[in-house]
DNA sequence: GTGAAAGCGCTAACAG
DNA sequence: CTGTTAGCGCTTTCAC
């Protein structure tokens, strides 16, 4: 793919400059010996005129190690992967590294081949971003995958669910909706529906166990019924809210596990004229879905700070066994869950604004 | 960063099975020459018990080409580039390729020094997304390593302006938006604002442009004080929505020179209540802001499809000069633009709705 | 078919 | 300090 011949090599430029390879070696590309400064200025003028650039790929062979970390996302479409692949690669440019990103298009498989890649390029690092699922196969190919990685001399750093023994930035998704759920009892509803995305995703089955279980304490009910599954996806939210009301049940408020899927119910609300009538929750806190109307109320997750942490993580030396690090999401109450009239007075604090600081774009 | 040392090597499978490092190398890594089947599948057993892993690295030098690309984007978490390189990761995985990504994050030498660090890399190819500046020295800077990078044996691809002698893929930015304006003057509007951009960004210059050529040919004017210029962003729409507002111009429609801007402007626009006052058209046609309220009026561009043809393109084999292809977006009327009352009736296809076919995610 | 050996472009001892 | 000389891990002639 792409023949790479007319690159310029080291040897050229030694021998322009009249030194030995070694020497143009240690002018250019550094070492702890030192050059007179003065044959160090003629290799590096030999190197303009030149215009050479390290063979990259040579110098990791030879030196037996990289700088290039991988990173895994689920979709890079998504916003919440290209936050976190925002924030991971904010962190590699400041170690001088660059990113190789796959996206796996929530294929499990896919994600497995994408590390064993991964491991060929001998990558430093790796993050990989992304809900596991219930599939235990699909678990143990990649935590073979992983482990085969970290033997080889890498670091592999997981975000989502602990349950591989890597490194791993857990995300309190059950605590979250659980918060989440008290929050929202506390408003004064007492009927719920729950968009629940795919089945056998973690990070859907955790949010959809964390609510339920932040409603049993407060003595509500959540029926079997009132719970529908759908893609992870706007669409999903959309048809999963739809699915919901032809099942005839009247909920006060929905919560959707991720915010593009609350957006999808909004929608889907709206064309019915019910957006003011049911409430609806998401969680993630999706920058970019903040200026939807009414206003999300969510879970906010601080995704670019993620990729940071993750890749920080995995870049800084460690010994011995893995690092679990929590990460735990702040209920957000917004317009979208305006809270039922009569009953039960809003608790202090439940309405925030939204954040307009001129930090925060896209 | 990260030592390789427990990676397993050829010679060590080669060991294993018995045979020479040739042998091993044709067996696992194809060859044109063949090797009996007896002795191959003896080799694929010893990797496989090794669990070995191909040091990508040291094939590259050996044969000389990569199965890297690289892609350089303004900031992966705008949907804009985050959708563009969804595109070419799909192509990517079609053709067995890894991309390295690199976010500028809009600073036009961050950028060359990402090409730099490609040719490093000895990419195969490499495309370089996003919109170029008025800033003739960095144009030119961008244009050597470019051409460096070429000439070292890699293709590169730009989208966006044709500014350098470099295959491009060209946003028709003008053109749309001309369209839009005379699509808009044709709903009746009479009285129009820009939220303009940046001053020296090209896209958000061409695209300024072209509206206020369209409205021309309308026979409308354009006051030089109803454009205000700001960030590419959200809290750029915002504040600049509330700039002209400020000026106490009292404008019917206003185009934000694109999507995240206009959906600023509208917020802008909500918290003074004047929502459904104000008309505001975007450009990009983000498919995460599709359910803003009201729904935008913009200039739909194929963002996935434009990452997939760049890549596709400069994979392709091509001789001698550089391939210019046009990308022309289409105008959508929505409810951001209801049109005027009074005068002039809706022209044929004015309101087209959403599309919410189960495709569109995210 | 298979193996020995010469690279690929660069780094890192090791001597001077 | 600088040059010589082994490698790094793999591919690819070139013989056998």
């Amino acid at each position: 793919m792409g023949a790479k011949r007319g690159a310029v090599t080291l040897e050229d430029v030694a021998r322009r400059a009249g030194v030995s390879l070694a020497t143009a070696s240690r002018a250019i590309n550094g070492s702890a010996r030192k050059v007179r400064p003065e044959i160090r200025e003629r290799v590096e003028q030999a190197a303009r005129d030149l215009d050479y650039a390290a063979n990259a790929q040579a110098q990791a062979v030879a030196r037996g190690r990289t700088d290039v970390v991988g990173l895994v996302v689920q979709d890079i479409e998504d916003p919440y992967f290209s936050s976190i692949a925002a924030g991971a690669m904010r962190v590699a440019e400041a170690n001088g590294l660059m990113v190789c990103i796959a996206s796996a298009g929530r294929r499990p498989d896919k994600e497995i081949e994408y590390v064993a890649a991964l491991r060929r390029m001998r990558a430093a690092a790796i993050v990989i971003a992304g809900s596991r699922t219930d599939d235990r196969d699909a678990l143990a190919r990649l935590g073979t995958e992983v482990d085969a990685f970290e033997r080889s001399g890498g670091r592999a750093v997981l975000i989502g669910q602990r349950r591989l023994p890597v490194d791993t930035l857990v995300v309190a998704n059950r605590s979250g909706a659980r918060d989440l759920a008290t929050r929202l009892t506390g408003l004064g509803y007492r009927s719920f529906g729950v968009l629940a995305g795919p089945r056998g995703l973690l990070t859907a089955v955790d949010r959809l166990a964390g609510f339920a279980e932040g409603l049993r304490k407060a003595g509500v009910a959540l029926s079997r019924d009132a719970v529908v599954h759908g893609e992870f996806t706007r669409d999903g939210g959309h048809a999963a809210m739809l699915e919901l009301l032809a099942r005839g049940r009247s909920v006060e408020c929905v919560f959707a596990v991720n915010d593009v899927m609350a957006v999808g119910a909004i929608a889907a609300l709206r064309t019915l004229g019910l957006e003011r009538t049911v409430a609806v929750a998401g969680f993630d806190d999706i920058t970019t879905l903040r200026d939807v109307i009414p206003a999300l109320t969510t879970v906010r997750l601080p995704l670019v700070e993620i990729g940071e942490t993750a890749l920080e993580m995995v870049l800084r030396e460690h010994s011995g066994r893995p690092r679990y690090q929590r990460i735990v999401g702040e209920v957000v109450l917004r317009e979208s869950t305006p809270g039922v009239r009569p009953a039960h007075p809003a608790p202090v604090g439940a309405a925030e604004p939204l954040p307009t600081g001129p930090a925060s774009s896209t």
